[in-house]
DNA sequence: CTTGACCTTTACGGAAACGTAAAGTAGGGA
DNA sequence: TCCCTACTTTACGTTTCCGTAAAGGTCAAG
């Protein structure tokens, strides 16, 4: 099985994502990701890569790294009991919602914006006629 | 023409909008807002109700209120010059392209979470019949 | 062996967005 | 008149998410 390569280092990942090797560490310290160490080397591997991107993307939709975390420690204990289960389908189901609720805010806002962007269009074709 | 109430109390559109009056003073701080005041006291006026409804859907969606304030200020200024007109539909533009990405990011993540849910649940289906 | 690139930890700093305590004012009801 | 409630300002405190030195370890190249 051809891997794309087993370990990462810090700085490839900091240039792959566009994030500084502070923030990674700083993710370590909150538990988010926990790489390998070679010595005193972090090692990241695709599984860390995995979850880095999943953090990142969480943080773009506006979740705090503690929601993020939740998530991901969720995702990692799957294989609970029923209860443990019952509430990751909870949480889970939530965060859809509260996403679901964002998207429509969203949309209202590009609507809006879009909206003005065609109102200044027009007042702007509307002066360049009296400038003629 | 019958309006629905010419002036709010601080007090009223905390509750409506479900937010503190230290956030308000805060927002009229940082320039958001700027109701007239009858004496020491604060009136909002159907404008700022407006504004605020603004301030908060951009803060759900992520924006600072630096940012919010940037795009209330281009509402307001709408009648510039040329040049003005042009720097406001590009700021706009950006926000929007900048949003319709974090809906694609928002799609993923929902789409992500919701099969998670399926996954968690069909493990308890299996748990379940491995109980009988 | 020294240089340089890349990595490490520790720790203080800082913006953003308010919370919260303190202390005072304004107006209406009993 | 007294009191209660809603409002006010001032100002320091808090949380989140890192930035930014400071001070040094490691390892390959020259």
């Amino acid at each position: 099985m051809l891997q794309h390569k087993e370990h990462h280092s810090i700085g490839e990942l900091c240039d792959e994502f566009s994030v500084t090797a502070r923030a990674l560490r700083f993710y370590e310290d909150e538990a988010l990701i926990a790489p390998e160490r070679r010595g005193t080397q972090r090692l990241y591997t695709e599984r860390d890569r995995a979850r880095l991107a999943w953090i990142l993307r969480g943080k773009r939709v506006g979740l705090s790294l503690a929601e993020i975390k939740e998530l991901l420690d969720l995702y990692d204990i799957g294989d609970g009991r029923r209860t443990q289960r019952l509430k990751t389908v909870e949480t889970c189901q939530a965060r859809v919602d509260s996403l679901k609720r964002q998207r429509v805010d969203i949309d209202a806002t590009i609507k809006e914006l879009e909206g003005f962007i065609e109102l200044v269009k027009a007042q702007d074709a509307e002066q360049a006629i009296q400038e003629k």
